[in-house]
This record gives C-alpha cells, sequence and structure tokens, in this order.
DNA sequence: GAGAATTTTGCAACCGGTTGCAAATGGTGG
DNA sequence: CCACCATTTGCAACCGGTTGCAAAATTCTC
C-alpha cells in the first residue's frame, strides 16, 4: 500500500490539511507542525501523489511533447535538451510520437485526457494550423521550429528560415559559385517553403546567377540522396544549399556515387549544424540554428503562459550563422 | 471549464455511475442507456479524465521511460520505437532523462509521484542494480539492453552481448585477420564487459592469434576517435571490433587522420546496425540488434507485469547476425 | 491582564472519476 | 397474475489530495 497524506497525518498526530500545507510553499503552518510533519513523512517514506493534486489544482506539471521527427538526427539533441530543461523546471514530458495514423483530433484528445498544462509542438513540417487546434482546446501551446508570422495566433519560437536561405545564397555567390541550387525538404513544410523564398530573393538580386530547386520528400538521408541522383541526371549546379543537415549528408553521397568531388567539383552547405555535421568524415559546411536557446525560450514561453502570464502571442525567433568546414570552398576561385 | 462525467449524467438523465459504466469495457448497462449516454458525452465533446480515473483504479496507464542513452543516435530508433509501441497499446510514456544529477532514489520518486503503471529502463550501460530499485519501490519494471542473468530479480529483455563478442571475434579470425582488437565502450558498462568476454573467449580458443582491448570513456563518435587516436601511436591492428556503431565511425575517422585506409590497411566491425550504418559514406559492416523484437518485448513484458501476469522475471535475448558492408575485408586474403 | 489582531488549525466540501451494494426494473414460467 | 431470478440502476463512499471558512490558539497592544 503507498504511504498517503493520511497515515502521515496520523503519525505526525496533525490533520491532512495540517500535511497538505506542510508541503506547500507559503501555506499557512507554523514551523513546528511543519517539522512533525516533515518528519513523520521522511519515516515513512510519504510523496505527495502529483495527480490527486493535480486533481484539485488544475495543475499536474504535465507537458506535452509533441513531434514527427522521429527519423532526424538532430531531434535527438532537440529531445535530449527538452527533456533535461522540463526537467529543472520540475515539468515532466509527456511524449506523443505523431505518426500518419494519428489526426490532430486524437492527438488533441490524448493529451487533454491527461490533463497536461501546456504543450510543445516540435516539428517544422506540420502545418501551422496543427498547434492551432490545441490553443481552440483551451490548452497553452507554443510551436517550437515553427513559422514566423507578424502576428501570430499563438506562440512560436524557431529561426528566420528566410533569413536563413538569403544566407546561404549570399555565401554561395560570395564564393564565386554561379550555378546554384536548393534541394529542400518536403514541399509542404513551411521550413522549405520560407528557405526556398529567403534563397531566391537574394539570388536573383544578382542577373548572372543561374538558380534552379527541387525537394526531397522527407527531411530524411535516403531521400536527399534520391532527390539529388535524380537531378544529377542534367548535370550537377556548382554549389547546393540543402533543406538540413541530413538531406546535405545524403545528396553528398549521392554526389559522392556519380564521381564527383565535394566540395572540388561541387559545393554543398546545410543547415542545422547537428553534432554529427562535425564528425570528420562528414565536415559539412552548415548554417548554425541556436538550439540551446531554441529551447530554453520554447520551455519559458510555455511555463509562462501555464502561469497565466497572458501576453498576446509571438513569433521569437533566433539568427543563425555560417559554420566553415569542409563541403564547401572557402572563396573565388582566382 | 472541462466537460465532465456529470454535465454528460445531467444531459443524458442518467447517474454518474451510468455515464462512467457505459465507458467502461464489460460493465453492466443496458444498451439503451449506453447509446444515451455516448449520444450526450458526443454532443458535448466530452472525455473522460485518465487521471481521475487513474485515481480511484490504480491505473494510470503512464509508463516511466528512462534512459541515459540521450547522444547515441541509435538512441532515436530505440526512442521512435518504443513510443510508438506503447501508444498502439493506448500507455503514455513519461520520459526521465537521466543525468549525471539524478540519482537512483530521485528517478524512483520522480516516477513514483506520477503513479506510473510501470517503468522500462532504456540502457546498456546502466549497472543492473539501477532497475531493482523500482522494483524495491514496488514498481512493475523492465531493463531493456540489460544484461542476462540465469535468474535474474527482474525482467530484462535484450541481446547476447557475450554471442555478439564471439561472433566478432570468429568473424575477424575467419576472415584471415590475425592481430585483432576490441575497442569497447565505457568498462563499467554490462554490454562493454560481456562483448570482451566473449571476445576473448571465442579468439583465446586459436593460439596463433594476438589479441589485444582498450576502452573509450562513453559510446560516442569522439569517444571513439580520441581512443584509437590514442592506441595508434602504438601501430593499429589488423582489425577491430567496437563496441558499438557510433564508436565505430569515430574511430574509423581516427583511423582516416592518421592516413589507414579501411577495410584495405585495417578492418572494422561494429555492434547495432543503426540506420546511419548503411549510409553511403559510413557503410558499416556491423552485427544487427533486432531492435523491433527487442522494443516489442519490452513493451509486451511491462504490460503482462501491469495486468499482474506474475511469473518469475526471465531474460529474454535476441540473436544478432553480421551484416556485410564495406569495413572489413570479405574473405582471408590469399 | 484583558481585548484586539493575527496566526494556525481542523472541518468539510470538492476535484472527476469508480464501484459495492441494495433497490428497482424487466423477463420468465407456472 | 404472481413469484422468482437476472439485469440494470442510483446512492454513497472512496481514491489522495486541496482549500474556504470559522474556530482555536497565539501574539501584540495598552
Amino acid at each position: 500500500m503507498r504511504v498517503t497524506l493520511k497515515h502521515v497525518a496520523e503519525l505526525a498526530g496533525v490533520s491532512t490539511s495540517a500535511v497538505s500545507r506542510a508541503f506547500t510553499e507559503g501555506a499557512s503552518v507554523s514551523d513546528a507542525t511543519r517539522q512533525k510533519v516533515h518528519l513523520a513523512a521522511e519515516r515513512l517514506g510519504y510523496q505527495p501523489n502529483a495527480l490527486a493534486s493535480g486533481l484539485t489544482t488544475g495543475r499536474t506539471k504535465l507537458i506535452g511533447l509533441i513531434s514527427n521527427n522521429f527519423h532526424n538526427p538532430i531531434f535527438l539533441e532537440v529531445f535530449d535538451r527538452f527533456t533535461r530543461g522540463l526537467q529543472e523546471k520540475r515539468l515532466r514530458p509527456l511524449v506523443l510520437n505523431l505518426t500518419e495514423d494519428i489526426g490532430r483530433q486524437s492527438s488533441v484528445q490524448m493529451l487533454r485526457q491527461y490533463s497536461v498544462d501546456g504543450v510543445i509542438v516540435a516539428s517544422s513540417t506540420l502545418a501551422p494550423d496543427f498547434a492551432l487546434a490545441f490553443r481552440d482546446a483551451g490548452l497553452p501551446v507554443v510551436h517550437a521550429f515553427g513559422r514566423w508570422r507578424a502576428e501570430p495566433e499563438i506562440d512560436v519560437v524557431g529561426i528566420d528560415n528566410v533569413a536563413c536561405g538569403a544566407l546561404a545564397a549570399r555565401t554561395l555567390i560570395a564564393r564565386g559559385y554561379r550555378r546554384i541550387a536548393f534541394l529542400g525538404g518536403p514541399r509542404e513544410a513551411t521550413s522549405t517553403q520560407d528557405r526556398l523564398l529567403g534563397f531566391l530573393l537574394e539570388a536573383e538580386k544578382n542577373s548572372d546567377i543561374e538558380i534552379s530547386h527541387s525537394f526531397a520528400h522527407a527531411y530524411a538521408f535516403e531521400a536527399g540522396r534520391q532527390e539529388m541522383k535524380r537531378i544529377l541526371t542534367g548535370g550537377p549546379a556548382e554549389a547546393y544549399f540543402c533543406g538540413d543537415d541530413v538531406l546535405s549528408i545524403g545528396a553528398i553521397s549521392a554526389l559522392h556515387d556519380a564521381g564527383y568531388r565535394v566540395p572540388e567539383d561541387v559545393g554543398v552547405v546545410g543547415l542545422n549544424d547537428m553534432e554529427m555535421a562535425r564528425w570528420g568524415s562528414i565536415d559539412l559546411t552548415t548554417i548554425h540554428q541556436p538550439l540551446g536557446p531554441i529551447i530554453e525560450a520554447s520551455i519559458d514561453r510555455v511555463s509562462a503562459l501555464v502561469d497565466g502570464v497572458v501576453r498576446p502571442p509571438v513569433s521569437q525567433l533566433f539568427t543563425c550563422h555560417l559554420v566553415e568546414r569542409g563541403t564547401l570552398r572557402r572563396s573565388k576561385p582566382s
């Protein structure tokens, strides 16, 4: 049998209310009783039942963590940071792995059934209104890696994908590449669309640049490889901005298979700067995304919402920068 | 305000008990009331509160999922499968990211506070008695990727690490490698110890084989690279069995840095067969670990325990096999 | 030391469900 | 039509906590 409030109350010789209060910060209890209670609790090995307490207070300290990115290595880092960050705030992540067969409605239901205090949607490939479903259900929600909007309906934390696209284009052009291409992730993903937009806007400023673009069906190695293989039939561009790191690695694999050397024959720049990008055999030049701050901000934001701090929702974007490694030539060939 | 039992009862014109029963499989209700109730529930958008119900039934359908492997890419696959598998059984994973500063006791506490029905410890580097702490706290627990024991105190699901070590040694020897080495993960990990044991037992059967071994401080790229770099000062062995795939990749990176070609100069075989091992630029010969069955079995086992099926705990091991790729020569040089 | 002000305490109702039990209902056979 | 049995239903207590409120205890003031 579990040790409950009642047992502690009995042993300490006080009412259950006293025990409850002894465990509540700032409640009205004398030091004497608080001590008695804690002593008794200690002896019995008592631990408050978070669920029972959640029932009355309306706070479970459970945060729904939703994603559909369980195949991209970057997500391991995302996930590590989210779980750690939540733990530090004494919140518990209830994870939802969004597969094909789970609809918007049923994910809302799953989390509502468990009375989560708030929800973090962590994905750059979900439609923006997916996260909206939670707000509509009355749940505080933050969309991490979501799309920027001037007046968002819910809080968004992420990066400026348009700026990243522009940065990529600027970089390629500055290094003397003339025929450049964007090899994006899934066409439907807002991150893909925005990166492409920025890339095009920036590249088109230069009239002598030849631009092309295409899409892989997912942010995944094999998708990148296949798509690069496909477009290589018409000969490669001089340099590619790939939708993300794992796509880049797949693309490079296809380039190697076709006998091209990177960066000597073809340049590649990715986006994310996942741990693996640093590995010797990969050594990917890429645009760094500040994962730590993004995730910290997401957690901060969701706890603020839970605490009832009502401010209009904002899009919080972090800036990215290029990390120089070995898949892009460093400067214009002379 | 949330819709509760009471609201539904009112609308349907029945008692709350009736509503509760209408939502319980096999409860004593007439079809007529069940219909009325479901209709009313539908209209109000009612969903039972899993936590409240857990309070009385003692079942929350929450499963604690604990790991300390948030830096090994294989864990993304593990994690994907666990969350999916649990979801399919209508169980919810409550994730605990075991960092340095979280002790055995406090992890038990965290999960007990949330009244999880059971716990899955997913790690090959935790001491066997870590999982025991949960059993001692009265929680059903399964140790996935744990160490085999003839008469285990708790359920263990995993692979036969000793056999894997032997398989690796046998393979290397069969291919004519004479000076072979084990580059293991952390010395304290049971998986490391067992793989080494199997490796040594098998290799020592052949008197003409030169065996050596050493350990990386973690199952991680950089750890593998550093350790290989360190041991290379004395010249390489002819082939290495590395503690796992990510370690192998690190080791290969160091070998390349030192000017050795794989597999022409040095052979490498890993263990796990993570997705990435298949990537073109990595193409790692490795021992395949059947993740799917292991995880399925872990989930089955923990739900059986939760359902009170009491059988003595067992060690359930799955066999592994070699996957031929490009980091080990295929046969004896003639 | 009395009275007022303040703090501490316990009672009891409540959060949203479940369930044992007894009463109500319905069906069956004579 | 009644007795009998099976099924369905609602009452009320309970799960493990929290909290408003009034009473009790303590502290302060003069």
